[in-house]
DNA sequence: TCAGAACCGTACCGTACGGTACTTAAGCGG
DNA sequence: CCGCTTAAGTACCGTACGGTACGGTTCTGA
């Protein structure tokens, strides 16, 4: 796994960090170290020395950026209808606000970029950070669930799939590709409480009606 | 839109498209005007001729790749209910099908490269051939079977985006990263006949017992 | 047969950029 | 005050690549 603990940078080091989120989301021209160490006032060698070499303050990056998102985890005993409910739409709402921003965009575009020439596991490290990062976050709610007898399923692993796509749908790949989508707070929450409540009407355990049969997605 | 109809490229220029292809498929490194002309045995000077620059090049190669992809339409006239979940099976395989293909997913980085440094509007116009060529195809199908009872809901785009998650999940973007997937023609099938039978769990009309309860998806 | 177009192969040019080296200045322990 | 370390700023180098120019060759049509 890619996904080390929190990085130990110090605090000029996470400035350039974020100068690099900066350059990368302000996209226009590619990210270059020049332009680097002009935002973050230092010097192309001192980046080097820090960093290694460009790719290295990629994936520096990337881990940066994903060790601030991360969302506080749930408490899975005691685990009733309504607060797995909430648990899965707070995921949501979290994993949605997330893939929208603009960061997360920019950075899993260096991701795509770079898995397509080959060099560096650029991609593998966003990825590890992003997909399978929130999966390992949620499965033990989704096992919680069915141990509660709330939820129905077999396979962990293709549950959360199904859920990811309620969610995502056309979302991540739109943005990828540079469509200007709306993604206000509210069509977030609602995006969330409809893939939440579709998800339950097709994993929900046949007794637990109050969960399952609330009203069709419209 | 820039879905234009079948290209008019004579056959030497379509072996030049099929060589950026082979080129950005076999990945490594970045695609090269000198590494197209070599491969094509073309000159530099004929390409520049033919397609303008190099983002000129790339976009006929995105529109020439979408226009051998389209797969047939359906009749939408007397459809009953298996008729429908096949023609939407054999959506979901084909769709399924191209997004896990090589070419398709070294369009798609492309585009996403192009479209995080601003520049040309490939991703554009990967995003006009891909996703939304194939929800112009999918929709009119979703609303033949309202009309005719089969299905229920409301909005049409909402509706397909959401067929659009159940089959794609995490499919794409794990594949634009570099995640290598066994993608077989039996797990394809397999994964759109899942997709297939949730989508009508969702959004199957409740008076057609015999297509939305089948059973629950395991 | 000849003129002209199309086009291949290659050489060439300018620039952008990753990475390195060097100079200078600031902080700091002794 | 002095040596040492760190790092900013800048100059520099090598290379890769987009785009152009040009000579030579094949094709085409009169």
């Amino acid at each position: 796994m890619e996904t080390a603990g929190e990085p130990d940078w110090t605090q000029r080091q996470i400035d350039v960090l974020d100068a690099v989120l900066d350059l990368l989301v302000s996209g226009g021209d590619a990210l270059t170290t020049a332009a680097v160490a002009r935002k973050a006032n230092c010097s192309k060698e001192t980046l080097y020395k820090w960093f290694g070499d460009r790719d290295g303050l990629l994936a520096a990056t990337v881990r940066w950026q994903a060790s601030r998102v991360r969302a506080g985890n749930f408490d899975a005993q005691h685990l009733d209808a309504s607060q797995l409910r909430e648990s899965l739409e707070a995921f949501a709402v979290n994993w949605l606000t997330v893939i929208t921003s603009r960061n997360s965009i920019a950075l899993n575009r260096v991701g795509v970029s770079h898995a397509g020439s080959g060099k560096s596991n650029l991609g593998r490290i966003v990825l590890e950070n992003g997909r399978f990062a929130i999966g390992e976050r949620v499965k033990p709610l989704l096992e919680a669930g069915r141990a509660n007898g709330l939820l129905d399923f077999d396979d962990t692993e293709t549950t959360f799939r199904t859920f990811f796509g309620l969610l995502g749908r056309d979302v991540q790949i739109r943005l990828l590709l540079g469509d200007r989508m709306e993604t206000t707070d509210a069509e977030i929450a609602r995006d969330a409480a409809r893939a939440t409540q579709q998800f339950f009407a097709l994993y929900g355990a046949s007794d637990a009606p109050s969960v399952t049969a609330e009203h069709k997605p419209h």
